[in-house]
DNA sequence: ATCACTTGTTCCGATTATCGGAACTGCGTT
DNA sequence: AACGCAGTTCCGATAATCGGAACAAGTGAT
């Protein structure tokens, strides 16, 4: 897998970092040596010294690992840094108004999305998902609308990645499927989730792109089919959120024009 | 730098992140070849790693370095599997020693607090609290310190919610009462319960803020007027107090200053 | 209570990954 | 056009990493 010259220590040291990320509360050394499939001296040595930086925590009884302090406020920085939200928080605001339902930004992380900012609905029956939660990019509106405004070569690169599990009947389980959709979502300029994520749960996504004309982050609104059906999202909801992401991307200094068929 | 056997790649690795975190916004290699004191070519590969796995981001035209999306993943999952208990246990051993007096830390639930870690000092005369256990907020000096610093709309719901008996001679009485001591509360970072609770029971507490600057949490020092006064409480705990509190906030991201009196 | 077994930790030599200087590239300025 | 500057690549010497073996400390079973 490495084809340049990467510090090898340092990845081994970082993925040990993602893995017990991953990893639901903590994880032993032994559990680690395996997952990492390393020797447990490399990973005791490794953890050490994450340890010492106060990236991991260790159990002084049970021995466990465990995510340091350091991530949340090394995380709560790149939160801060990433000026996007500030640019989009404005507009998010107006698309919660609009539609009183939940109003989410995300970026691409390799084949997932990753949420970076979250405006709730008032209602009861919400989407419960966190600042920093991740999910299958291409089981997501959100990941769609990235993946559609992506350099052509970065997106085979995705897709030869992407883990083709199906999480309902409607999940895309294709690479040829995929890549319908997102020429689909390229004419229209917005991407649909119609229960590919969860049974009755629908959402509707625009891409944010940079100067560049590529996407950097989506925009959607999100909301169960109780209260919706899925033709008002696209009559409603779906040019306010693509406006929205066009006047972002004019803010970010893309000049890339507007899809031509927006309502599709 | 400690001697031990550290994976010093490794280290250098997550030192450039941490330094990455420090700056405001990006930096360029040529920077943090300068803070990290090495030479240029190893930070170039270190940051080659760092990019690989999505730790840090390039910009495409500028080449600076800022912090990527995987932080904000992980420190969202440290945020849920690491308690504040985990965090702020060393940091309240160390007050217990100083002080041999009880340690609690508590967060606000409604109008009451609730205790969620305690170290007991070895006396026999104590306090009887235990995990769990709730009290008015505002009559103890750790609810005073979390309403102090709690988002100003929060704070006028509750003080709408208190239930204002009176259950010493001593205690806050009235909204009024409150708000003015929540202002010096504010000034000296500090918050004193002088009896307010129970006849000659006093303590002090400061709080413990997260990234967005507000409380999450209260750490206090209680002890019986029998072993010490008032006046001795102010000089000799509350600095250590206020000390550990502003080092717990700065693990979780907090940015915010200490107050300009901490003695008052 | 003892023994076997698992998990974490230390030691040490061989190997290999890392480091830094020098050289190359691309870009903006004088 | 030449220069300087920042980022990137190349390459050999060196120093850091790796993994096996041995040790330590618990844990559970006989």
């Amino acid at each position: 897998m490495p084809d340049r010259q990467l510090a090898k220590t340092l990845a081994n040291g970082l993925n040990l970092l993602i893995l017990l990320s991953r990893q639901e509360g903590d994880a032993s050394l032994d559990e680690l040596t395996k997952l990492a499939g390393q020797s447990k001296t490399a990973c005791f040595r490794l953890l050490a010294t994450l340890k010492e930086m106060n990236f991991v925590e260790q159990d002084a009884q049970s021995k466990r690992y465990r995510l340091g302090a350091q991530n949340i406020s090394i995380g709560a920085s790149a939160l801060n840094s990433l000026s996007l939200r500030h640019v989009a928080m404005p507009f998010m605001e107006k698309l919660r108004a609009l539609s009183d339902e939940t109003v989410n930004m995300s970026v691409l992380e390799g084949t997932d999305i990753v949420f970076v900012a979250r405006l709730e609905a008032s209602h009861i029956i919400n989407t419960r998902h966190r600042i920093g939660e991740r999910l299958p990019a291409h089981c997501t509106c959100q990941g769609k609308a990235i993946m559609a405004f992506s350099p052509p070569e970065k997106l085979e690169r995705l897709l030869g990645q992407i883990n083709l599990r199906a999480v309902t009947e409607h999940t895309l389980a294709t690479p040829q499927a995929i890549k319908k959709e997102l020429a689909l979502i390229r004419r229209r300029g917005i991407a649909l989730n119609a229960q590919e994520l969860e049974k009755g749960l629908c959402a509707v996504a625009a891409p944010i792109l940079d100067y560049s004309g590529y996407a950097v982050a989506s925009l959607n609104i999100a909301f169960p089919l109780l209260r919706h059906s899925q033709q008002e999202a696209i009559e409603d909801f779906a040019p306010a959120v693509a406006k929205a992401c066009q006047e972002i991307s004019r803010l970010l200094g893309c000049t890339r024009p507007a899809p031509f068929e927006p309502q599709g």
